[in-house]
DNA sequence: AGTCTATGATTTACGACGCC
DNA sequence: CGGCGTCGTAAATCATAGAC
């Protein structure tokens, strides 16, 4: 099967959702406490093990793929801040 | 949440919605593309040049307007004839 | 001046791909 | 293979600039 990324520069959006079930999880905001828990173990180390991701998914009430994901994508916010910045200063170089 | 780039930004700044030349240029990629609207990169890139905003603000505006005109086509349809008569001309010359 | 809605940005949740 | 990594995105939600 040819990588769609080489169809076209980077993939299709397309969900694809083959034709069984598992129907896709509506988005529900976190609580504070849980962004603060989630936030603070982050700032301890951007990537988190198997045990405490565990042991968070169980104090937050989350499951563990959420922590996961949630991690993920908490990296991926770090990297856009930094892109930002820089794009940021490049088009102000005074500052 | 986290500080970031949005509403405030360490000095004070407030987000401004884009300038119309700027959402001009977006639109007209927009519905010049309406098949298959996502620009690679690079065409990111270039039209962030050209509207004088971040590659992160092209993509945000992309994502908001796929949705919002898929929620509801009806409600851009005169904005669709619009820039699709526009493109028209300018490709006729 | 106060209500709203349109708009830009951020937050969850995944699919597609990669690497080990 | 399985699990977790990034990347790009959909969709919901947030915040508030601006129109009325």
């Amino acid at each position: 099967r040819v990588p769609l990324s080489l169809l076209s520069p980077r993939r299709r959006p397309q969900p694809g959702l083959k034709c069984g079930q598992r129907t896709r999880k509506k988005r529900c905001p976190y609580t504070k406490y849980q962004i603060r828990e989630l936030e603070r173990e982050f700032f301890f180390s951007v990537y988190i093990n198997k045990e405490k991701r565990l042991q968070l998914s169980r104090m937050l009430n989350l499951t563990d793929r959420q922590v996961k994901i949630w991690f993920q994508n908490r990296r991926m916010k770090e990297k856009k801040i930094n892109r930002d910045r820089l794009q940021y200063y490049s088009a102000n170089p005074l500052l | 949440m986290l500080g970031v780039v949005s509403h405030v930004s360490r000095d004070g700044r407030k987000r401004r919605n884009f300038s119309k030349q700027a959402t001009e240029i977006l639109n007209e990629y927009f519905y010049s593309h309406l098949s298959n609207p996502y620009p690679s990169e690079e065409a990111k890139e270039e039209l962030a040049k050209k509207c004088s905003i971040t590659v992160s603000q092209v993509s945000n505006w992309f994502g908001n307007k796929r949705i919002r005109y898929k929620k509801n086509i009806g409600k851009f349809q005169e904005e669709a004839n619009l820039y699709a008569a526009k493109t028209a001309v300018t490709a006729a010359h």
